[in-house]
DNA sequence: ACTATCATGTTACACTATAACACTGGAGTT
DNA sequence: AACTCCAGTGTTATAGTGTAACATGATAGT
């Protein structure tokens, strides 16, 4: 059983946010495009938690010149690093998470932990090939393909063992 | 080449709309729970169309003693008839379906349709199992599992190709 | 009829997302 | 240095989605 999918509990987080602002300097770089203050606050308040977050979650610690932005400015920050593959959006959640390898092939399947929401991010390149033949076989122009699947993270999945709560 | 996971564009709605209640029926006396009014009518309504409704569309389509619901009135419906795997959620759209094939496995992908909202349903059983033993190599506790396919069906996909547009 | 329970009807409100428009500031030009 | 262009921002307003809470009504079992 391999649990490296899942963030470590305890982990250098510096290192997760150093390291996600560097690739996204670069990927702008690349693409002429400018990495304002903005996209790299909202950037780096993902990186900051291994965990999805809603759009007025951010909002709320988003502490910028002692004001708070409008949903819009959130909204186009993530459109924005969405474009470059550096955040994904988790549908069932209506929230938004730091992509954990950005330049890595896109077919993804997140797990969703229900408890606390942490999310892993597994490679499906097998699967996409599957996929694309079921698809081929309906005549559907696959786009893009989104796994989401829901159940427990191990932790919570030995937690909810040991306290008897299930849910 | 087989379309016939997509509803045929000319057919007898009347008929799909009598097999689903009737097979409503059946699941709710099974279970010894009712099949009200309410629930009957947002049934349907989603079965009379063969693409996902959100709550408020169907509100305004809910002509019930010249009234209109609130949505906790839709949303009650909605989650009894989910519970009875009547109805599915649409998670990247907000919206709801109509089980094309209720009682089947149900492990789906979502085939949606980003022109027409028209949404194949196909069975996943193969994939089931492959996405189960990537689950468990790291540790996740599998709940339930949806693909969302974003793309184009069948028809819309031979359209943009000879009207030129592609999105 | 009595009661417990499930479902409904209703109000109010919280959360999520977008439209529209004026403004700013940096890059490139002359 | 002043000009212009335009991507990006700041702001207001509003649309769309989802729930909480509570009073009322209907049904089945006794």
């Amino acid at each position: 059983m391999d649990q490296s999918f899942f963030p470590e509990r305890q982990h250098d987080h510096e290192a997760c946010i150093h390291a996600g602002i560097a690739y996204a300097e670069a990927a702008c770089a690349k693409r002429n495009q400018r990495f304002t203050a903005n996209r790299r606050s909202v950037l780096e308040l993902l990186l900051a938690v291994h965990r999805p977050l809603g759009v007025y979650e951010l909002m709320k610690q988003f502490d910028w010149k002692g004001r708070r932005p409008a949903p819009a400015q959130i909204y186009r920050a993530l459109e924005f690093l969405e474009s470059l593959g550096l955040v994904h959006r988790i549908e069932s959640c209506n929230a938004y998470l730091a992509c954990s390898r950005p330049g890595h092939d896109h077919s993804i399947i997140f797990l969703v932990c229900e408890r606390c929401k942490t999310v892993a991010e597994v490679d499906a390149k097998r699967m996409r090939n599957a996929i694309a033949d079921l698809a081929g076989q309906t005549g559907f122009e696959l786009h893009s393909q989104v796994l989401e699947a829901r159940g427990l993270c191990p932790d919570c999945a030995s937690a909810s063992a040991s306290d008897g709560t299930d849910h």
